[in-house]
DNA sequence: GCACCTATTATGTACATGCTTATTACTTTT
DNA sequence: AAAAGTAATAAGCATGTACATAATAGGTGC
């Protein structure tokens, strides 16, 4: 009957996926809408939405009401990427990790990190930094600003102990940020923290997490010579 | 009536949201399941599942079948990626895109690009090198290889007029890819092209794009120093 | 205690239906 | 012809019901 195999909403994603792939529908084009997929291929309009919908996720398909559906023409691919966390990573690679905190005071942060913390003038922040090894070699250096004001419970943690990443993930409650991934030349300083060659090429993350209007911390994550980070399409 | 205002499944993705971030519910908490939720909520069980499906693919949920729905223990964020396309990432900058090929030959690969491309010995590939400009300043430099069995058609394209990156958008439907991001130290050669200095740290990008079993296209992206890649959580 | 089977259970999915909402296309007014 | 109002349409969403599937818990036999 109406069996036509498109009974799932992954068949039906597959179909629609061949029929992008081999040109049958066109960048540009317009598909026919919910309702005549749905008869065509012998299953309900929700079936047939719910494979629509993840691929206008995945950016293979540009919906608007009663504009209908259309093949994206730039299929601006969004991967999904894992961001890493230290500790897993490092375990999850079947490497020894370990940790060693080489700084924490509260100061008041240099121009450049004020205005990312968007913080006032003359204000204390909490600066920590430290070192994360894998098997004894150091694998990544965490230069991070605490917003002491948005985070007070910070100021008597012991980032000796657990790592300022962990902490923060496991006690405050985040809501956005922003990740920005660049190479940066290793300085004398981070050189010497990484056990690298000045001037090496580091891949370095910057991070920032927000609740609502205030900023709860920045971070910069450099990276020993060599490190990848893999995403999938 | 039932109207809690959970009536829409944004909204219970909001209060689990909440709940999530004020700790009510912790890390490694298991949930109640779905069928009390929407009775809490005073909505359907789908309505309920739309808001947690979306959390789990967000990375705050681990959901298993007969063991329940638990708040992520390493909240994991995954963060989306817009994978840069050169010439529309340059032209939203409110750049001049420009761009120019350097080298376009069919021969045997190296050893290192061979293992990646899956080639057989003796096995010919299409070896695309291209620089993008923004403003006319060097932006990136594409390294491309093309296997011309799993996509003949390019050995008659004509890269001098498009990029092999949109020829291939355009021409050949690919499926999956993996993608690995690195800081790579500016050879002489890439220098040159680049414009900088030797040894510079160079954002990278390697990316890999197949169908099926076949590798279609390998390339390396090398970004002009300063260069940045930004991601949302 | 161990291997195997079975019942239970929470999530996962399909469907029919009906309503909502954004956007376009068409019509009317100025 | 331009502006404003209106109807039609396609996606978006909510719901109740039903069944599928995976993973666990508990029991059985050895």
């Amino acid at each position: 009957m109406s069996h036509n195999g498109f009974n799932s909403w992954q068949a039906v994603q597959e179909e629609v996926l061949r029929r992008i792939q081999t040109h049958i529908w066109k960048p540009g084009d317009l598909i026919p809408h919910e309702a005549d997929l749905s008869k065509e291929f012998g299953c309900a309009r929700a079936t047939v939405n719910r494979a629509l919908r993840q691929l206008a996720e995945e950016g293979l398909l540009d919906r608007k009401r009663r504009a209908g559906t259309r093949v994206a023409a730039q299929p601006a691919r969004k991967a999904k990427l894992e961001i890493p966390i230290l500790r897993t990573e490092i375990e999850e690679g079947g490497m020894n990790y370990g940790y060693a905190l080489l700084s924490c005071k509260s100061k008041a942060p240099p121009m450049s990190v004020k205005q990312r913390l968007q913080s006032a003038a003359g204000e204390k922040h909490l600066h920590v930094v430290a070192i994360h090894y894998a098997n004894s070699q150091p694998f990544a250096c965490e230069d991070r600003w605490i917003n002491l004001k948005a985070v007070p419970r910070a100021e008597s943690a012991n980032f000796e102990e657990v790592s300022a990443n962990e902490w923060l993930v496991n006690n405050i409650p985040f809501e956005r940020g922003a990740i920005v991934f660049s190479a940066q030349s290793a300085s004398s300083r981070i050189a010497k923290r990484l056990e690298c060659d000045e001037g090496a090429a580091l891949f370095t993350i910057d991070r920032k997490t927000m609740r609502e209007q205030s900023v709860l911390t920045v971070v910069q994550i450099s990276f020993a010579p060599g490190y990848q980070m893999h995403a999938v399409l």
